[in-house]
DNA sequence: GTTAAATAGATTGTATACAATTTAATTGTT
DNA sequence: AACAATTAAATTGTATACAATCTATTTAAC
């Protein structure tokens, strides 16, 4: 029996999680180039059909962003109209907005998630534990 | 009781699954800066530390990236005297090779994994389990 | 043997990510 | 009121990711 080695590609855990990840966010590519959106800016899109308005701080805090990455993606997501920003009475914010583009294309993209949840192969119990450790390690590390 | 709207954030699976991956991703970082490494970097090295050498395709199969992305990161690694590039007898190959000075870093990183598992605060069980679940969507993905 | 198909790796172009800094505005302290 | 400290968002700089394309070889079909 050989003895345990930590640095060894197949005993780490960060890595298939990361491999994971990137594979299964590439899955969406074919669903969401229609919509012409990238995976982030579905995320964000996400955020924002429950949200409706929100400052780019909460925002940000939803979705797990910062304003370097926010900034430039809302701007896209604005360019194709499917979002407004405007400033607040506190000139500090900006407040990120729905527009009724923005709500329409939320239709289009409702029946995504079933098909994503094909390409998994999870039974109910495997997606519900892994949703679950995946939500605890992202509360664990923040 | 009110109805499953599958498009609510915190009802998919791969945004936790992103976030988490992000996350734990950003808690190399102190450990890795003192070795001049990035956390893809780091994953390529934990490959190649096994592998000693192997041309381009099979490592960018061991670590789950393409030529675009593997091309300049191994120039890094090169620049930085880990890694060697050499033409194989058919010249369309490059081996890629430890250097001394690579082999040599991985003592510097044996307490990496140890040091980023007391950050996730998971049970053995949930880790292993966490570990089962993400190799599986890996290779359900793939 | 010649050329079409296939293959490995590099390059290009677009889109994140995020640390660090900057800018603009507001708040707290005195 | 003056001004230091704080805050939100934008900008800058570096490093991935990956699709699509390109280049150089090699292999296969004839």
């Amino acid at each position: 029996m050989d003895s345990y080695d930590p640095l060894l590609l197949k005993n780490q855990l960060c890595f298939p999680l990361y491999a994971a990840s990137k594979a299964l966010i590439r899955k969406y590519d074919p669903f969401l180039k229609p919509l012409g959106l990238t995976y982030t800016q579905y995320i964000v899109m996400l955020a924002m059909w429950e949200k409706k308005h929100c400052d780019v701080k909460e925002l940000g805090e939803a979705v797990c962003l910062d304003s370097g990455t926010l900034s430039p993606l809302l701007d896209k997501l604005i360019a194709k109209g499917l979002l407004s920003k405007t400033k607040q009475s506190d000139k500090r914010y900006r407040e990120i907005a729905l527009t009724k583009q923005g709500e329409e294309l939320r239709e289009e993209a409702a029946g995504i998630p079933a098909s994503i949840g094909c390409c998994l192969g999870f039974s109910i119990e495997e997606a519900q534990e892994l949703y679950r450790l995946a939500y605890k390690a992202l509360e664990n590390l923040q």
